[in-house]
DNA sequence: TGTACATCAGTGAACGCGCGTTCACTGATGTAC
DNA sequence: TGTACATCAGTGAACGCGCGTTCACTGATGTAC
């Protein structure tokens, strides 16, 4: 039994988070409104802000939320593919296929990024929300800067790249690509990217 | 003389598109108030809805707008490049330093792409808009699509690549790095991405 | 050149609805003794 | 086991402001004859 566990927790407040994230990719985070929160979930307006102090703190929750699942989801699919090899290069083209199938397997699930959102409306939000978003963007590069240091210590590049760069790449695309994919409701796009940066990696570390 | 040129054209719509350009960029398309336009060019309300039928009609406005400004731009920088450059792999690769030059110069002027934006709160527009944002992300497809075209026809890759996939990376490049840039407020990612998209198609259609 | 009319680029007042937020209150569940 | 109190997860009513939109009207400029 876990120790800590507040009790008599009801799912309200996630199924208002899962509730906004829905209509905030659909429509934006400001004609989202609380009211159709409360008539999704059922309970009255009062009860939106015993969950949360205002609307810039759904905000915050939502990003806190996007980031966390974004974090387990590539540490889970780039551990599996880790286990599958031992070769840094290797593990990570084939970390990259795994990320690009699993973009493509979701039809409708992940039609846009919630920090992408956000971010284009960020005159909205407060200090605290921006320094999430641009946390999670550095996160992501150290995350991939990582496995390129230790493939380019084994693998000496024959003209120098800018590893940080290349990073950024991936999320750039990811980012890039979501957009395209929304614009022309063709869900294809995004997992082409990925894979032709996962060509663009093979080109330059392989002779 | 130019003939079929309306007379006493004020220069009150160019105002409040550019005012307008700049608020959705900044806070998203429905927190940009019709209040604040006005104010910004000194008009009244009623005056707005000279200009513009509805909030919709300025969204469809806008959006038109920045495709023709980014064509006109696109135009001229790559016909620049071919003017100096006989070669359809050396023209473009050439245009593409033009490119990011051109988006490292530009430190606030292109804080952010309108059609990424409107993209994001799409539930928000009619038809109409959702074709024009489709459309124009077609353009920049067939714009480098007939170069790469081009280029493959001289410089047969050893791999294949999806030529389409190919000429949307750049689109997904300038999309993901306006959203990079703002989320880290470092505006030099994304001419830093089109340098690296160079590199990757030297090193396709390079032997 | 003068006059009648049309169009342009707005004004001013009013509309009703929806929005985020506050505040005092409440019933059900949990905890200490 | 019973009771007193605390906390949780809300309710219900009211608030005032700002929003997009409409409508009848207007003065300045342009055009036809």
């Amino acid at each position: 039994m876990l120790e800590n566990t507040p009790k008599r927790r009801t799912d309200t407040r996630q199924r208002l988070l899962e509730l906004a994230e829905q209509a905030v990719l659909a429509k934006g985070f400001s004609s989202t409104s609380i009211d159709e929160l409360i008539v999704g979930v059922g309970i009255t307006k009062s009860g939106f802000f015993y969950h949360f102090r205002d609307k810039n703190d759904l905000a915050r929750a939502l990003l806190e939320r996007h980031i966390e699942r974004d974090r387990v989801l590539l540490d889970d699919i780039f551990q599996r593919a880790d286990e599958l090899n031992d070769d840094p290069l290797h593990g990570f083209l084939v970390g990259l296929k795994l990320f690009a199938e699993m973009m493509a397997a979701l039809p409708e699930a992940h039609p846009g990024c919630l920090a992408a959102t956000l971010c284009y409306q960020d005159q909205l939000f407060d200090r605290t929300v921006h320094a999430l978003n641009a946390e999670s963007v550095l996160a992501w590069r150290r995350r991939f800067r990582a496995r390129l240091d230790a493939i380019a210590e084994r693998y000496p590049q024959h003209e120098p790249v800018d590893l940080d760069a290349l990073s950024d790449m991936i999320a750039t695309l990811v980012e890039g690509g979501l957009v395209m994919g929304r614009a022309l409701k063709d869900p294809s796009i995004l997992p082409k990217q990925i894979l032709l940066f996962r060509d663009f990696l093979r080109l330059t570390f392989q002779p």
